[in-house]
DNA sequence: GCCAATGGTGAATCATCCA
DNA sequence: TTGGATGATTCACCATTGG
């Protein structure tokens, strides 16, 4: 590692400000082990979105976020893209974060480049924001891409550690956290969210166990408001954050000054358990347990048919299981579980029992 | 839409033979609703990067073989993209899947091309095959793309049968199914496999529920063993199937010809309010459910007064019930359907009650 | 002090019809 | 093609307030 150089030639755990292709330039080549980087997504803004109930949504519209078409957004990537490579050591490794709007080009030019892919790993936010016209899914994860310096590079990878933090079993490329929310949002003087885009600590947590060790050198050139930096001294990795605003690096300074780098027993994190995973009824549609058309019959002898949305028709409703359940029961609720049947073998079966199949496979 | 035309100029419900690009260049433009493309992944390009004696190739030499590659990669995603758009009515949309080989390839060309990504889907693999040595994060998932034939454009998608689907919820961008194992995937006479990639019904079932109504057009360029003929057969969608291996084409025409569609009570999915008739606010004046000079109370208590001509007065304001409720709210808009009651035997009833009854006199 | 009700908010390419 | 009017549309979580 060559610890004794290290802190001779690199600015470690220091906010450089300025322009991050710049700054990069300026290091020493092969001096880093690890790149995380958070780029401007050019998310392309047309007006103003409001809410059902009116209200404004705090949209990211910075001047930092625009650029003129997809080929100034190329311009930008492929030449930070080189500066980081070049930064690497031999064994180092990049992460890179992005949404549909730029990910697909930043995962294009890490090929062109010659990184070579390792995973890519979707953030599922468990708490996005809904899509509030009802006009697209919900966008409701971003993309990681993590890649080495090149094919064949000995990266670091801390498989039993991930294992470990997914309950004992292999960790997947696909991985569920909060977006950052409560007290671990910055927020200015006024009460404003200090920076639009703050990633949460739990993100990083994961990034920096799984491909670093202690004493590595994390670099991060688009360090906004120092997420990577703080859970990297937490962590016992030294950083060098890039920075171009002077009111981001300012939040940052402050924010890492107050971390402190966790003791041993520190690592330890407390895992919620888990509830049993919500089945919507028409999971059971799509995977052709029971087919659109298909009729149900109640204890009491109703019937509904099933549609290909996952909603069932009696005579006179529409609607959920439990919807249609309790309407024609004169009933305030019902559960649809328990109440429909299908025929299986000649014998009225709950729909109940598919729910559980379905379970059985997910554990 | 069309329909004797349709029949006429459109290879409907058959498996055309060949090469997709000559073969979708055969086709009259604008002739299809949805295209659902799983292109190959490019193992020619993979095998390219390692010398025949498994030597590592040196740097230089590397970055040009890479570029090549890469470049003949994206030459042939060029053309069969093109070729694709061409084809796609002027609302008609596209879907894409692949993994982190080349979906960030397809992704920047469906850019570089003009299609509009509307999401990026994530189908989340409830039981995929585990990392065996350990030196990655399970590859877990599979990336989706959903995109317009341009910006702009007015896609379908069936918002209200997602959000059933989904137990009442609208859908999010990362979608829990099961790849496809059992009795759902195909066998060879030897047993083996009949296709290395086939795609689950689920997930089919799931995009064309989304993103197509009965008697749409469907065309897979990549048809392989024909799931998404099988479900769009399933669902009284018509498809297109373009396949280059005889041996798929057979299996996927045995295949074809043992699926049923379902009943069509089954195909019907929940719609979205727009599509009901639209009842202007003077009907109901008119109608006498509403007097001239009648007092409307808003939901916050606010109070105007109704004209003979369907507008509204309050101590400020004059206009239509929306711009009133508007007004009222210093809000940029306000459904005035829901925002306003009248008195009916003492209690505040909304307005919408009335519009509701006049709906129901209408089928 | 605890629980319920209310209000705010998060990387967003977020409408359609008719004159 | 453009502009104005209509009117459809939200999930999870956290913080605050009220009882």
């Amino acid at each position: 590692m060559g610890h004794a150089a290290k802190g001779a030639d690199l600015p470690l755990n220091r906010i450089l400000a300025g322009d991050c292709i710049e700054a990069m330039n300026a290091l020493p080549a092969g001096s880093v082990d690890l790149i995380f980087a958070d780029p401007p997504y050019n998310l392309q803004l047309r007006a103003d979105l409001h809410r059902p109930d009116n209200s404004r949504v705090d949209a990211v519209d910075d001047a930092w976020d625009r650029f003129a078409n997809f080929s100034t957004y190329d311009e930008f990537t492929r030449a930070w893209l080189s500066a980081a490579r070049r930064l690497l050591k031999p064994n180092g490794a990049i992460w890179v974060i992005g949404s549909y709007h730029n990910i697909f080009r930043l995962g294009a030019e890490l090929q062109n480049q010659g990184y070579w892919i390792l995973n890519d790993v979707v953030w599922r936010k468990s708490n996005p924001m809904p899509n509030f016209r009802g006009k697209r899914l919900t966008n409701a994860h971003e993309t990681l891409i993590w890649a080495s310096r090149e094919e064949g590079a000995r990266y670091t990878f801390n498989y039993e550690a991930l294992k470990a933090l997914n309950d004992g079993v292999q960790m997947r490329s696909d991985w569920v956290l909060p977006i950052c929310t409560g007290h671990e949002r910055l927020k200015n003087a006024d009460g404003d969210k200090a920076h639009p885009t703050q990633k949460p600590e739990s993100l990083l947590h994961r990034v920096l166990v799984a491909t670093t060790n202690p004493g590595d050198v994390v670099l991060d050139p688009f360090f906004g408001t120092g997420t990577t930096g703080a859970v990297a001294k937490m962590l016992g990795r030294d950083f060098i954050g890039i920075e171009r605003e002077t009111a981001y690096r300012e939040v940052a300074e402050k924010r890492l000054s107050r971390v402190r780098r966790y003791d041993k027993s520190g690592l330890e994190v407390t895992r919620a358990k888990r509830a049993e995973p919500r089945v919507p009824f028409g999971t059971l549609v799509e995977r052709g347990m029971l087919r659109p058309g298909e009729v149900l019959v109640s204890q009491s002898g109703k019937t509904a048919k099933v549609r290909a949305d996952g909603t069932l028709v009696s005579a006179d409703h529409t609607g959920s299981i439990h919807q249609v359940g309790a309407a024609l029961e004169g009933a305030p609720s019902c559960n649809g579980w328990t109440y429909w049947t299908f025929r299986k073998d000649g014998e009225h079966v709950p729909i109940d029992v598919l729910r559980q199949q379905i379970r059985a496979e997910m554990r």
